[in-house]
DNA sequence: CACGGCCTTGCATACGGATGCAAAGGCGGG
DNA sequence: CCCGCCTTTGCATCCGTATGCAAGGCCGTG
């Protein structure tokens, strides 16, 4: 109705009630000195008007954004688009936005963090799982606060947010020998990863603590249901392996699937199988996939503290989920 | 290594060589007034002393932010984040930046999109399905251009660019009747949406002119595995159907889950199962469901034209995908 | 050689809001 | 009743870039 409020500035909402455009600024900043009783006033007649204060002028002046970069790269896993929606949530309830920079793989990668340098955002959150060298970051991060999130990289000293990935990976090695598997076999997805070492090494080692066997170790490649498949296949073949721990959910989705239908190997009697995540799909039916939840809540949390904290001394947050037991381990009863 | 450069504005830059600061200003506007000579020599002091133009600054001169707002809410059906992967990667391909807006179904819209409004964003997509009305999005806009993402909104003269879903159902009619099946259900996911009348108005006429009897219309309440899962039950519970179409692919693959495993029902030789989208678990092994696919990569192209065009008349753009037949219809030869 | 026109460049100001500083007003204590 | 202090308000300026306008230089033409 208020064609005019296209264009309404605090300038023209102060001489439309005759105070000063500090005042309506004033009005809007919680904690500034005005009384109770203009600020009422001038938000009444800001209400009235389609007075709304310019965000853009407002990051110009406080040197301030309140926007996150929220930098990602792989969003085929289903993993992230979770992580994703309640991350972007949590932000936005506490008034911060998203700037999403998808980071592609084989971009000029370099070019999109000059971009992102340009945008004056507060914080950078990364959840993308690789893609970017930890200097590069530092460099895209300019001083600003850095997150990293399920990516260690101790070398850059950078905050991280990471699921325990070793209590995970032992508590997959426990629930196979409670189960009687004594011949275990890893699958990596991308290897080299540090994410992908910890689960491993934390495997392996519980593996020899408790006296079973590492049937084999392959590397998938990547974190993909094709390349859990062809693991799942390999291991299927091969024979020997009584259980299997996949480095992530899609992998052992994929792995499942070559394992019962591609090899008419039994799951969980002659195989049992799990995963690491607890993505929807794990808990499908069909697949019933035991695996490790990441405590999604409790990282989304752990990252906004960290993002709004006082203290910007680069810290690792390692926080633990917990065993999701479903059929592809132990048969029902 | 350039201490100074974390406030090096223009002015600086220009002090420093001797220009004044419109020249370093045109030095980085493309088709401004300057000569290559000298522009050269500002692109080239710009790299030396770390320069880098504020786009925050720029915005509030120019009226013009290069940000779009993606308006998201389900990021759980793997639908959106396939679509979403790839509009971020275009829009930033053509140096336009993501401001994501996850609208959480239950919560304050009117608050978020009043967020939303500050933001000068250029451009808003809307890829969520539902959640915000018409009005809200008209609000929302403000002017500016949107386009509406696979959500026809014919009522509130906004531009759409979407699939063409009847196209898609008349498809999977025909295709249920050249295999030979004459009884056919339709599963609805948020009934009274659009989108979802659409695919099963088409079907239902396509079904009559092809002779065929429709036997049940399910409305599975959202777009869900589970809900999916519940409709297949009940389907294969009731009998007297040979062909289902799932209003999108993750209802179809809870539907095929629940008629194999809840209900002993044998696909495709019983019921032969469709969906709509082609998510990538479409194509597993498992699932190999027949499905319609949407034709993503068309559909971001036109949502960019759309934004980058001269012409912001509403309107309405259809595009047609494809029939991707696979095994949950017809069985391996 | 003189003049008109184009190309470059700088000057000044706009974009819209935040904030340090000073002035004005109100209140309580002595 | 007067003074000093605290609260409230306005003024002026700043944040960093874009751009209309005018001045200056250069070129070509008559």
């Amino acid at each position: 109705m208020n064609e005019a409020s296209k264009t309404m500035t605090a300038r023209d909402l102060a001489r439309l009630i005759g105070v000063s455009q500090s005042a309506v600024s004033r009005a809007f900043t919680p904690g500034a000195s005005i009384s109770e009783d203009l600020r009422q006033r001038i938000l009444a007649a800001a209400q009235r008007f389609g007075y709304r204060p310019n965000v853009i002028a407002s990051i110009l002046s406080r040197q301030k954004s309140d926007i996150i970069a929220l930098v990602v790269s792989d969003l085929r896993n289903p993993y992230y688009p979770g992580l994703l929606e309640r991350l972007s949530r949590s932000l936005q309830a506490r008034g911060l936005q998203c700037l999403l920079f998808n980071i592609a793989p084989g971009s000029d990668v370099r070019q999109q963090l000059m971009a992102l340098r340009q945008y004056h955002v507060d914080a950078l959150v990364v959840i993308s799982a690789t893609v970017l060298s930890a200097e590069e970051i530092v460099l895209a991060a300019e001083g600003r606060r850095v997150v990293l999130v399920n990516r260690i990289a101790p070398e850059a000293r950078l905050t991280t947010v990471s699921c325990d990935n070793a209590h995970g990976a032992r508590a997959i090695a426990d629930h196979f020998h409670a189960l009687g598997r004594r011949r275990a076999a890893f699958v990596a997805g991308l290897t080299g990863t540090v994410v992908s070492l910890q689960r491993q090494n934390a495997f392996v080692t519980r593996l020899a603590e408790l006296g079973m066997t590492l049937t084999a170790s392959i590397g998938a490649g990547e974190y993909s249901y094709e390349a859990g498949y062809r693991a799942g296949l390999e291991l299927g073949r091969a024979g020997g392996t009584d259980a299997v721990f996949f480095a992530n959910d899609i992998l052992a989705l994929g792995g499942l699937d070559a394992l019962r239908e591609g090899c008419g190997v039994r799951v969980p009697e002659d195989i049992a199988v799990a995963g690491f995540d607890d993505i929807p799909m794990a808990n499908w039916p069909h697949y019933s996939l035991t695996t490790y939840r990441q405590p999604i809540d409790e990282l989304v949390g752990r990252i906004l503290d960290v993002i709004s904290g006082g203290d910007a001394t680069p810290a690792l947050h390692l926080l633990e989920g917990d065993m999701v037991v479903r059929r592809s381990t132990t048969p029902p009863v």
